[in-house]
Order: C-alpha cells, then structure tokens, then sequence
DNA sequence: GCAAATTAATTAGAGAACTAAAGAAAAATG
DNA sequence: CATTTTTCTTTAGTTCTCTAATTAATTTGC
C-alpha cells in the first residue's frame, strides 16, 4: 500500500507468471526471500479477511472460532476448548460469557460430574455459524474451481508441504513451551 | 488428520509424489475441501509461531510489526503506518505510546510540515528486532532450503497464486476465512 | 492577510481478548 | 474423612481495537 506500487489485480496475475518461469534462474536465497514473502502475503491476505468477515458476521475471530469448534466436536469441557484453541481456561470462560448473554452458546453442566461444563450452541447460535463461514469461504472456491486441475493439485500439494514443514518446526523446535498443544495444533473443523 | 502419518524429513519428497499423484483422482469438492484444510493449517501454524514468538520476543504482534515496517521503510508518518498495518490511526497512535514508553521507538516531528510525526526505532528497538524475528524464520527456511529445486518452484508458485486469489478477492465483495487472532498475528516467518 | 476547510495526530471512552493468580466446587485418592 | 487434584470461574491488569471528539498545523478561497 505505499503510494509508488500500485496494487492492481492484473498486475499480480501477470507477475506471477513472469515468476514462474524465473523461478528456474533464481539463486536459493532469492527463493527464501520469495517464498517468505508469498508466505506473508498469504497470511496477511486471510488476517484482513478475517477482519472483515468479523465485521459482517456479527462475531469477533475468537467467538467464531469457540462456536466452530464446538459445532464441530459434540459435548466437549472447557479445557478441552481451550486446549484446541490454544488459549488459556479463562480467556474460553470469558468469551463464552459474552456468547452466553448474546444467546449463541449455552452451559450444561455434566451430569457425571458436575465440575464440567459442556458448552452447547444453541439454535440462534448455529444459524449465525451456517451464514458466516461459507460465504467466507465462497470466494476463494469460485476462485480456486477455475483454476486448472495441475494448478489445483499444486497448490493443494505446496500447502501441505508448508503446513508439514511449520508443523514440524514446532514440535521440535520448541525450546521449553508445552508442546501438548501443538500436538493438535490442526482442529479437524 | 495427517497427524497420524509418520513425519520423517526424509520421507518427504516421497510422500509429496504420493500426494500429487492421489490428487489426480480426486473430485472437485474434495479438492476444494483439502485446499482449505490445507491452508488452514497453514494459518494455524503461523498463528502459533507469532504466540510463541511474543513470549520470547517481549513486545506483541502488532508491536512487533510496527516495528518491522518502521524498520523496513524509513520516515513515515503515522498514517502511513497505520495504512500498511491495516489499523486506525488511533491504534497506531497508542500502540506507538507503549513502545515509546519502553524506549524501542521515539517520535520525531517533521521540519517541513509539523503536524506530521516520524517515528524511528531507537537502538534498543533494532536490537529487538534482530533478534527476534529471524528464529521464527530459520525453522522454515532451513527445511525449505533442503527441498528440491523443483519444489521449491513449485511451492513459490502455489504460495503467490494463493495470494493472487486472496489479494483479489479484497478488492470485491465477500469475505473469506476465519481463524481467530492472529491477529493481529504478525506476518512473520 | 485571514477566516474556513482540510489534514495529522492525539485523547477519551468503551468493548473485547488475553493472561496469571487466586478461589470455589466436585471428584479422586489413600 | 482429610488431602490432593481437577475443573471451572473470578479478579486484576495489560493490550488491542474502534469511533468520535479535540488540538494543532497547513492549505484554500476570497
């Protein structure tokens, strides 16, 4: 967004292209620069995505997240719930709270133990949820559903790669963090 | 889901030509279905990495981008910063006191126009910057690095495609993928 | 030249996310 | 039955983020 670069969709298009056949003559170091930055543009893309989304779903990030996960796998604990989130007991509690008294979630306690709660959505809860998310997601799939199958392939192979490869870093990489976590760092969703 | 596969660094390339043949008997929809989870996965990871990365580094994500941009491109003002960080001037603002308040940035007011502010890292905030960062990286570049030429090309390719795909869709309508934080996550590594 | 409009940054106020630490209740242990 | 552990909530404090209002400096129009 500086004001000497333009930036054009056409523009990338044909870039991209130009790349691919550059891509043969690159040094290793202007490779890992390129893919860096690809990579950051990746996330920032999906960052400004989520933002917005949150803007029209009604939800904030976290809240989506807590109401997809929760959908997704039946009766869970609050831990469990903060574990797949990877994030603290109470910061789960507190969002909870704040989906409880908008009426998107609501709490059962167990019946065999009576210390667990078992967030459940609740049928405005699961409407916000179908509305949100797919038309997030509509975009991308037109997008990617006009490409060609070789470029569908490759693409779906280079991801996974990434993951693979970031998967990895974190578990052995990891200095003194739990590593409990990462151990389901992908939520099937 | 792919977390039961073993995932040995050798056997990578491998499992690669494995998927990429799979991939050509596969439906459309699934493989749209494994591109999202694909990506998502990405985005975790990443996601976790600028967690880990704020514990280590002593400053927030977007802190740590404000930094790396004021690094990055020399004077700019405040909207400047707060247009690349995609954030209100006011966060800007704010984000600017905390860091100045700790001594990593101070404000230089413009000689020729001097409503306008120039922040600039002091030599406490570069020396943050230099060291924290790059650890995020050197896990991902060094397994990048051992990779194929060719799939090295070819994740380059898949990676700025993906973006293309995303950076467009900004420019019309819908919204696209959730994925809690990050945000604020930082584009990093 | 000076009042009016515009631009740049800050401040104020408020909601949400996040964490660590402490607390309360239930269950398990011995 | 007393102790320990587990599970969740509460509390207190920081950060992030926004919109709206404010202050200061510059530009524009007459």
């Amino acid at each position: 967004m500086t004001k000497d670069e333009p930036h054009l969709p056409h523009g990338l298009a044909s870039r991209a292209e130009h790349n691919l056949s550059a891509l043969k003559t690159m040094s290793t170091s202007d490779k890992i620069e390129e893919v860096l930055v690809a990579l950051r543009r990746v996330i920032r893309a999906t960052d400004l995505h989520s933002k917005k989304l949150v803007k029209t779903a009604s939800v904030t990030g976290p809240q989506l997240l807590l109401l997809q996960i929760v959908n997704a796998k039946g009766d869970m604990t609050i831990s469990d719930l903060a574990r797949d989130m990877s994030l603290s007991q109470a910061t789960v509690t507190t969002i909870l709270d704040r989906l409880q008294k908008r009426e998107l979630v609501e709490r059962v306690r167990s019946d065999t133990d009576k210390r667990k709660v078992h967030p459940r959505l609740t049928d405005h809860g699961r409407k916000i949820l179908s509305t949100a998310p797919t038309a997030l997601q509509d975009n991308f799939v037109r997008r990617f559903r006009e490409l060609d199958e070789w470029e569908q392939g490759m693409i779906i192979a280079a991801l996974q790669r990434v993951a693979e490869m970031m998967d990895a870093k974190d578990i052995d990489a990891s200095p003194f963090l739990d590593v409990g976590a990462l151990d389901r760092a992908i939520p099937s969703g």
